[in-house]
RNA sequence: UGGGGCGUAGCCAAGCGGUAAGGCAGCGGGUUUUGAUCCCGUCAUGCGUAGGUUCGAAUCCUACCGCCCCAGCCA
């Protein structure tokens, strides 16, 4: 690596400033998904950087699931997400968290705001609330409940809390100020009534705290320096503050607001995502085709790509939209240094040698990188009967095709160098086989002629390979802003995002491979086996992404 | 004159008064038993616009323009 040191971010440089001028001492963040469905690249941005400052700064980093909402939660989810930051390669400090931890704390906290006279219960219903609070360019009034008495409030929200009220009768709320223009100022909900079972806490609460009245105050309980979040809950800052000043919260966390992740042909909302599983876009939240990480998991999208794409981005405070082949290039980048090497034919075509003898097979030694010796070489069975790729071979060609054609040589990678003689057609015309001769004294040098072949092809022996089913995923979206106001989404899908192509041949050593391992199918691209489909017989490899491909520009020119 | 943010290349992004880093993409070339990788070169007289301050402005000031977020008892 002779890459310059990367230049600081504005968190990394507030947080040097805090850690300087003694304002904070202990550098403490948290990563705090709601576990209402699956983790995808964009909360990866959010883990790596919250997971990242805590490992730079000598800090630690805690897992708090922010559950303060029964109604759209699910332990599923719970374990889902801790097993793809296990996989991202984090670790969080002590035991995952929740918000629903602190349901006690947090009610003996509602009880001090009525004490102090800086709560109350509002009767007002939902619609009546949003008539009071006024609009964005016009200040609310005061609800008439806005001036109860103490032991009032103290009486009603024990009530609420006893399931004496129904759900939506009333609500608990903040005294803050009915004419702030920050909306979110405007005696906020605090408590709201659910009488339903929470995955956590069962049936003890059936009124929970809103996000706001939960989520600094847990901030607070676990000792967090810097609480980082997205820009929307910028407006929620003041809220945030306001609780943390008029509380007797065991410390004082800073809320801070960053960018949240924008892809281009990708889509990342989870009422989006959702719909494409249930209307059968997509196999699953795991589909190879998904921007969730178990999706990427599957694709094979490695820890190190993804961490290196979020460190590549950057963080700032500009919304931004960043090119999905910057994803695409991180993980070329990281499989080419790591993948091994292999040979795989995806649609086959027969080649006889002629001139080598029938039942005769060779092992060659293949490396298993072509720079890195640590990884274990290849033995390739060799044999008069082999498969190329149909399309590295034409009866005629220009100079600028460097494959096999008619009366010209080619080198079989790690192998020999052939020469075509002879094609063999079908009735349809179609060309089945190709009759070479194989050069002996070509394996591993140059033929005795001196002529070097300008071009290197992978083949397969036709008598000892692996069978089996590739599965080449484009993107899934051909919009680059299938998002963007106006369209519907699905009408952007691509309708050519998946191609299955059965009866590819690939060399024998696949045979083991196991799922999220990464191979390069040396100038097809990078594949690993998918841990759902294929039996033992005849693996399934799904492409996880292509090779740089000049070949393919220049004939597009 | 609701409030809060953000505008640097096709994309991401440094820069914080001293004359526009880096990455992705692109383009040109070299090496190569992967049309890959790798290597070299190239790519903003310009920083949303217009004024102003200054010897000097992407950086400071003023005014405009554009985009994003906020009116859930969601997070």
């Amino acid at each position: 690596m002779i890459s310059e040191r990367k230049p600081a971010h504005f968190l990394q440089i507030l947080i040097r400033e805090d850690l300087a001028e003694g304002r904070v001492t202990q550098v403490a963040t948290r990563f705090p998904p709601e576990p209402n469905g699956y983790l995808h690249i964009g909360h990866a941005k959010s883990v790596c950087l919250n997971f990242g400052l805590a490992r730079e700064f000598g800090g630690t980093c805690n897992l708090r699931f922010d559950d303060t909402n029964p109604a759209r939660e699910e332990e599923e989810f719970v374990d889902a997400i801790k097993r793809d930051l296990s996989w991202l390669g984090f670790e969080w400090n002590g035991e995952a968290r929740y918000s629903s931890d602190n349901f006690d704390q947090l009610y003996e906290w509602a009880l001090y705001l009525i004490k102090e006279g800086k709560a109350y219960v509002c009767d007002l219903s939902a619609e009546e609330a949003r008539q009071y609070r006024g609009t964005l360019k016009e200040p609310g009034k005061n609800s008439p409940y806005h001036d109860r008495s103490v032991e009032e409030n103290l009486v009603l929200f024990e009530r609420m809390r006893n399931g004496e009220m129904a759900e939506g009768q009333c609500s608990l709320r903040a005294k803050i100020d009915m004419a702030a223009p920050n909306i979110n100022l405007r005696d906020p909900i605090i408590y709201r009534i659910k009488k339903m079972a929470h995955h956590q806490t069962g049936d003890k609460w059936c009124i929970y705290p809103s996000y706001d009245f939960a989520h600094g105050q847990c901030d607070a309980i676990e000792g967090i320096s810097h609480s980082i979040c997205t820009l929307e809950f910028e407006d929620h800052r003041p809220l945030y503050d306001w609780l943390i000043e008029n509380l007797p919260v065991p410390s004082r966390p800073r809320q801070y607001e960053f960018a949240r992740l924008h892809l281009n042909y990708t889509v990342v909302s989870k009422r989006k995502l959702k719909q494409l599983v249930d209307e059968g876009h997509v196999d699953g939240w795991d589909d190879p085709r998904m921007p969730t990480l178990s999706g990427l998991r599957r694709r094979g999208f490695t820890p190190t790509a993804i961490r290196n794409f979020c460190e590549m981005i950057g963080v700032t405070r500009s919304d931004s939209v960043v090119d999905v082949g910057m994803l695409e290039y991180s993980i070329r980048d990281d499989l080419d240094k790591n993948a091994p090497r292999a040979m795989c034919v995806l649609a086959p075509l027969k080649v006889t040698l002629k001139n080598y003898p029938e039942r005769q097979q060779e092992m060659l030694a293949a490396p298993g990188h072509p720079v890195r010796d640590d990884l274990p070489a290849r033995e390739l069975p060799f044999t008069r009967t082999l498969y190329i790729e149909k399309e590295d071979f034409r009866e005629e060609a220009n100079k600028k095709y460097k494959r096999l054609v008619l009366g010209k040589k080619v080198r079989l990678r790690n192998a020999y160098v052939i020469f075509a003689e002879a094609v063999v057609k079908n009735d349809a015309g179609e060309i089945v086989e190709v009759i070479c001769s194989v050069d002996l004294d070509s394996l591993g040098k140059d033929p005795a002629d001196g002529v070097k072949p300008k071009g290197v092809i992978h083949w397969v022996s036709a008598e000892k390979n692996v069978d089996c089913e590739v599965r080449l995923y484009d993107r899934l979206f051909n919009d680059p802003a299938p998002d963007a106001g106006g369209k519907n989404f699905l009408d952007c899908v691509n309708p050519d995002n998946l191609q299955i192509l059965k009866g590819c041949k690939a060399e024998v050593g696949l045979a083991n491979a196991e799922p999220e391992q990464g191979y390069q199918f040396e100038r097809n691209g990078y594949f690993c086996r998918d841990s759902k489909y294929g039996s033992v017989e005849t693996p399934v490899f799904n492409r996880t992404i292509g090779l740089r491909d000049s070949w393919a520009k220049e004939q597009n020119k």
